[in-house]
DNA sequence: ATGGTCGGCGTCCGA
């Protein structure tokens, strides 16, 4: 069985939709991971996406910030919501595939939008940074995230991390730009590594080539200089390395009408 | 060049 799956910040969901339903007639992946919908789950545009063909929708949403989506043709056989930090903020939703989906071993997805972390990198002076760290760190701790053995999960989200020196535009000039740092990037790769999780991009696009996700809206031409940084990721456990059949990043969405900062990023696995 | 642009909400905050 093919399975494919995106994951995408999209920046306002309602504002978007339109995006959304172009991006979905053109890839159709099984299931869609949104981050930053920024509406409360009331307000998600839940007929527009049954019409599209994704009947199985499972939210946390909030008002105006963050907010976390799995849409999906496929059914899913629970839903599960984790906090951090302590915090009430909508970062994390997960979602169990099994029978309903004709699988016969369950297919775990976590879908997480990281803290941004703010703009100074030292967590003395910069309470966003400092919250930030300490999400990644209970992201490392947490065991029930973690793959072992021939468990089937998937990881993805905006981390806000790019972690290795090709996922920014320049590693030396982001040293101390939050989203690089390197005490940022030792945390997400140490949660990485609590798990038997393989980084899909890169597992299939060598170290040594660039790879970005995100371009940021502060430049009057975003292609001038190709400015990215890779903070969007899909982690797969080691039990689905092989099945990996694709991956793709659909830059082009970065140039569409009202975009998105982020793009689009979609694994095929087959199953 | 040390600012620039977004979206949601409400007259700023988070990104």
């Amino acid at each position: 069985m093919r399975f494919s799956l995106t994951t995408w910040n999209i920046n306002s969901v309602r504002l978007r939709i339109n995006l959304v339903a172009k991006f979905i007639k053109s890839v159709r992946p099984d299931v869609l991971c949104l981050q930053e919908t920024k509406c409360i789950d009331d307000a998600f545009p839940l007929k527009r996406f049954k019409r599209l063909g994704y009947e199985h929708i499972a939210l946390n949403g909030q008002k105006g910030y963050h907010g976390v989506a799995i849409v999906s043709r496929l059914p899913f056989e629970k839903t599960d919501i984790r906090t951090f930090c302590d915090k009430l903020d909508s970062r994390h939703i997960s979602v169990e595939f099994g029978p309903g989906a004709q699988l016969a071993r369950p297919l775990v997805l976590h879908n997480f939008y990281v803290p941004a972390g703010g703009d100074i990198p030292d967590p003395a002076l910069n309470p966003k940074f400092e919250h930030k760290l300490r999400f990644l760190d209970e992201m490392k701790s947490c065991e029930p995230l973690h793959p072992r053995g021939e468990d089937r999960h998937i990881l993805v989200g905006d981390l806000n991390v790019a972690p290795h020196e090709n996922d920014v535009w320049s590693h030396k000039q982001l040293l101390k730009i939050v989203s690089h740092t390197p005490i940022e990037c030792e945390k997400l790769l140490a949660a990485q590594n609590q798990g038997d999780w393989i980084d899909v991009a890169r597992d299939r696009i060598p170290m040594s080539e660039k790879v970005y996700t995100w371009w940021s809206y502060r430049a009057a031409d975003w292609t001038v200089g190709d400015r990215g940084r890779r903070l969007d990721h899909i982690w797969v456990s080691r039990a689905l390395k092989e099945r990996v059949s694709d991956f793709r990043i659909v830059r082009d969405a970065r140039g569409w009408e009202r975009p998105s900062d982020h793009v689009p990023v979609t694994v095929t696995l087959d199953l």
